[in-house]
DNA sequence: TATGGGACCTGTAGTTACTACAGATTCAAG
DNA sequence: CTTGAATCTGTAGTAACTACAGGTCCCATA
């Protein structure tokens, strides 16, 4: 329950260490204390503060946004609303990814349909890729 | 309808200059006879590579990808059911993606949805982040 | 024919978010 | 005390571009 070492604090976040060395150099993770030898050594805000890091990156905010809920949390002086609204941008930035995605798949797909997967070099989809910027 | 300068392609193709000059270092666009003083001169043939590298790119093939459907076309040796698979295998990824936000989004909203935008620091957001990986 | 300003040239470095070494040092168990 | 695992620093690589800086070229007017 108390110091942890890189290694440890790797396994209790699924951080990997040069990740978590990586956020150090860049100002996103406190720098800790050293034992003797030079090793890190973390305590439970360190944990804490990566597992909120991780958790973010992982639901798709950029180290960018991560940055700016970690300045709310940390002065400490944020209100729901805010958070809300960042929060909320993001959805929607969620939303244009998954519908572009939509549409690349409709294209793919619809091209690949055409496909009888015959062994003749003429294929539909290598015309259609010849096609200048789709109108499906 | 003749020779065209890398800006004339890049209108035509919607390709940046920058990037049509590193398709060439990186050997997805072969190199093209240069002017007198050294400037690029393309033809029909490069306008329709690069077009077909930026439609597969905007179709969310990676570059390694459009090498291997290029590879294909040089041949001319490729069957309808390769080109197929290789589009098959494209669309699985892009419906992977697809998967991924959807679940992003649906933690996202529900965590926002909890939030009632007071003014007070309390913010279910917050807390939401702080926790291990989700079991949503 | 001179000239001006856009288009073009090369080469390098920056972006995002990490990951992957190499080569040296430290830690902890036996 | 010895080993082998863990950690250290620092640099370079990844994908797919983008953004300069500091020059040179082209060509349409005057």
């Amino acid at each position: 329950m108390e110091p942890l070492t890189i290694g440890a604090l790797s396994k209790q976040t699924g951080c990997n260490i040069e990740t978590i060395r990586y956020y150090e150099r860049i100002g996103l993770l406190p720098a800790p204390p050293r034992s003797d030898g030079g090793h890190r050594i973390y305590g439970q805000d360190h944990l804490k503060r990566l597992t909120f890091a991780r958790r973010s990156r992982e639901l798709g905010f950029t180290l960018q946004e991560v940055r700016g809920l970690l300045r709310l949390v940390d002065g400490g002086d944020y209100t729901c609303a805010e958070v809300k609204a960042l929060t909320l941008d993001h959805v929607a930035e969620v939303r244009r990814k998954i519908a572009d995605l939509r549409k690349m798949e409709r294209v793919l797909r619809g091209m690949a349909a055409q496909c009888e997967g015959e062994l003749v070099p003429e294929c539909p989809i290598i015309d259609a890729l010849f096609e200048p910027t789709s109108k499906a």
